[in-house]
DNA sequence: GGTATATATTCCTATATACGTATATATGTA
DNA sequence: TACATATATACGTATATAGGAATATATACC
């Protein structure tokens, strides 16, 4: 019996892919205060103008983001807010597990 | 100048790349609805033993989810259910791209 | 101890990914 | 047209990943 539309979960998890790296993490947390061209990006990333071009790619080919071009500047923006909603849970889960370990690693210590 | 820290993107990026896979995202739908053991996974997901299990290790391994063994049989729980929610979220944006571009399609086809 | 069941791990192979460098394309302006 | 700026793509390489099959480990029961 066939409990799950494979095809639906092969699109998810292409657009999980998208989050799986941290450059593009960082661009996601970018965008989440509003569109910035490609330029900005690689500034704040600290990362060459062609790799952040190239993560941008990604992200748009996988639906995560829009492009739109005003002169010689592309800007790029969240297609969707619960993109960047994701990403926070994410980040909230992940400090989450980390203070457990945290506590975990006391415990020890202690014992 | 470093705007981002780099450990904790990485950190983050690993997190996700728990759910950059079809099977794995199913993994955790079933575990929103409570505790499973491997057997049952597998036997939901149509996949080998085997296969349940490499993925749960790695899902383990990222703290993704927790194990429980009762008897011979290892029970496994999200280790938060932010991480459900978060799946869940990228489920929503998923179905709001494809209605996006279902729009965009409708549109072309009209024009 | 011996056997059965449930889960975990190892090995191998095929495929996917990220990065740097170099090159190509697009837009604006003289 | 020629040139500058901004962005995109192609190529080569090194690394990571998923899957199947076989093997190993752990627990329960006799």
């Amino acid at each position: 019996m066939e409990y799950y539309d494979t095809e639906l979960y092969l699109l998810k998890a292409e657009l999980c892919k998208t989050f799986a790296d941290p450059k593009r993490l960082m661009i996601i947390e970018e965008l989440r205060n509003g569109e910035k061209s490609v330029g900005e990006l690689a500034e704040r990333l600290s990362v060459p103008h062609a790799v952040a071009s190239r993560h941008l790619a990604i992200l748009r080919e996988r639906g995560a983001v829009r492009a739109r071009r005003d002169g010689t500047s592309v800007f790029y923006s969240l297609s969707d807010p619960r993109i960047g909603e994701a990403c926070q849970l994410v980040h909230q889960a992940l400090l989450g597990l980390m203070e457990r370990n945290r506590e975990l690693a006391e415990k020890v210590i202690r014992s």
